[in-house]
DNA sequence: GGCCAGGTCCAAT
DNA sequence: ATTGGACATGGC
C-alpha cells in the first residue's frame, strides 16, 4: 500500500537528519527506513507530496506531524536566515518513551554517538520488525539493566536510562500527555537524569508542545549571537517570549543554522561570565561537523 | 592524542 | 542563587 500525502514546502531529508529523530536511513533513491512506533515504515518526496509505505494514513499524517499550520513569519527578522537556512524543516511526533531515551542519550553527545547508542539499543533489546529490518526501540520493560547499557557504551547515561524506564513502566508516558506544559516539563524533570533542556525536548518532539525553546550549546551560541550572552534558563525564557507558540520550530532551525556555520560569535559556556576583555574574535566559527552537504 | 560534545547532579560558596 | 567538577565514551 503506497501512500501519498500532502506535506507542502516539506523538506524530508532535512527534517530526518535534523537531530530530532535518531533512527532514519538512507536506502538511495530518496528514500528513507523509519522504525517509529513499533513499526518501520519507508518514506521518501515527491515534490510536496510525502510518499509512505508501510503506514496507514493517519500515524503517518500524525508521525510527520502533517496538520500542524506551518510556522508563520518570525517576529524577529534577525532569525530569518536560520529560517531561510531550515527551509522546508517539519518537527516530528515521535514516541514518547523513545523520545525520552533519546534525549537522554543525546548529553554531552552527539549526533553520530547518538544515533549509534539508539540503535545499538534496538539492535541488542529490541523486538524484530522482520527479516532485513531493524528492530524496534525496546519498550521499558525491555531496556536492559544499567550494567547491560554500560556494555553497550551509553557510560553515565545508563543510571538515568534505567531510572526513566522504570518511570515509563510506573506512571506511563501517557499520563502525562494531558497536562499543561510546564506541568509537563515539571513532570519529566523528577526522573533523575532529566532537567530543563531533554525535558523540552520530549516535550517539543514528542507531546507537540511547540511553545518550548530547548537550549543546548548551539542555540546558546545562536541566540549569543542575535540577543547576546545571557544564561541558559535566561535563553529558554528569551526564545519562549519571543517566539510564543512558534518557539520550537524557530529552535530547530536555530539549530540547523548553527550547526551548518551560521555563526561567527564566540561562545564561553553556560553561565555567560564572559572575559570582560574583549577576546580575539575567532575569525572562522571552527571548521565543525556539517549537516552532510551531500545530502539533499 | 587531545579537546570537547543536543547536560545533569552535587557540593561548596 | 550561582558556580565548578565529575561523570563515561567516542568523534574529529
Amino acid at each position: 500500500m503506497t501512500l501519498r500525502l500532502h506535506a507542502p514546502g516539506i523538506d524530508l531529508a532535512l527534517t530526518l537528519e535534523s537531530g530530532q529523530f535518531f533512527r532514519a536511513r538512507a536506502l538511495g533513491g530518496g528514500w528513507w527506513r523509519i522504525p517509529t512506533h513499533g513499526r518501520c515504515l519507508e518514506a521518501s518526496q515527491d515534490g510536496d507530496t510525502l510518499v509512505v509505505e508501510g503506514a496507514e494514513a493517519n500515524f503517518a499524517r500524525a508521525f510527520f506531524a502533517l496538520d500542524e499550520e506551518p510556522a508563520g513569519p518570525p517576529r524577529d527578522p534577525r532569525v530569518r536566515p536560520a529560517l531561510d537556512a531550515a527551509r522546508g524543516l517539519r518537527i516530528l511526533r515521535q514516541e514518547p518513551w523513545e523520545c525520552i531515551a533519546a534525549f537522554i542519550t543525546s548529553q554531552v553527545s552527539n549526533i553520530p554517538r547518538i544515533s549509534r547508542n539508539v540503535e545499538d539499543m534496538a539492535e541488542a533489546f529490541g523486538r524484530a520488525l522482520g527479516p532485513g529490518l531493524p528492530r524496534a526501540f525496546p519498550r521499558p520493560e525491555e531496556l536492559g539493566t544499567e550494567a547491560d547499557l554500560r556494555a553497550l557504551g551509553l557510560g553515565f547515561r545508563a543510571r538515568y536510562l534505567v531510572a526513566a524506564a522504570a518511570w515509563a513502566r510506573e506512571v506511563g508516558t501517557e499520563r502525562v500527555a494531558g497536562l499543561a506544559t510546564d506541568e509537563l516539563l515539571g513532570a519529566l524533570q523528577r526522573i533523575p537524569g532529566i532537567a530543563a533542556k531533554v525535558a523540552d525536548c520530549i516535550a517539543l518532539f514528542a507531546y507537540g508542545r511547540r511553545e518550548v525553546f530547548p537550549v543546548d550549546t548551539w542555540i546558546r551560541q545562536a541566540v549569543t549571537a542575535l540577543a547576546g550572552r545571557m544564561t541558559d534558563a535566561r535563553a529558554r525564557q528569551w526564545g519562549r517570549e519571543r517566539f510564543g507558540a512558534n518557539a520550537g520550530f524557530v529552535q530547530q532551525a536555530l539549530f540547523v543554522w548553527a550547526r551548518n556555520g551560521g555563526i561567527s560569535a564566540p561562545d564561553d559556556g553556560p553561565n555567560g561570565s564572559g572575559s570582560s576583555g574583549a577576546p580575539p574574535p575567532r575569525t572562522s566559527p571552527r571548521p565543525r561537523s556539517r549537516l552532510r552537504p551531500g545530502a539533499r
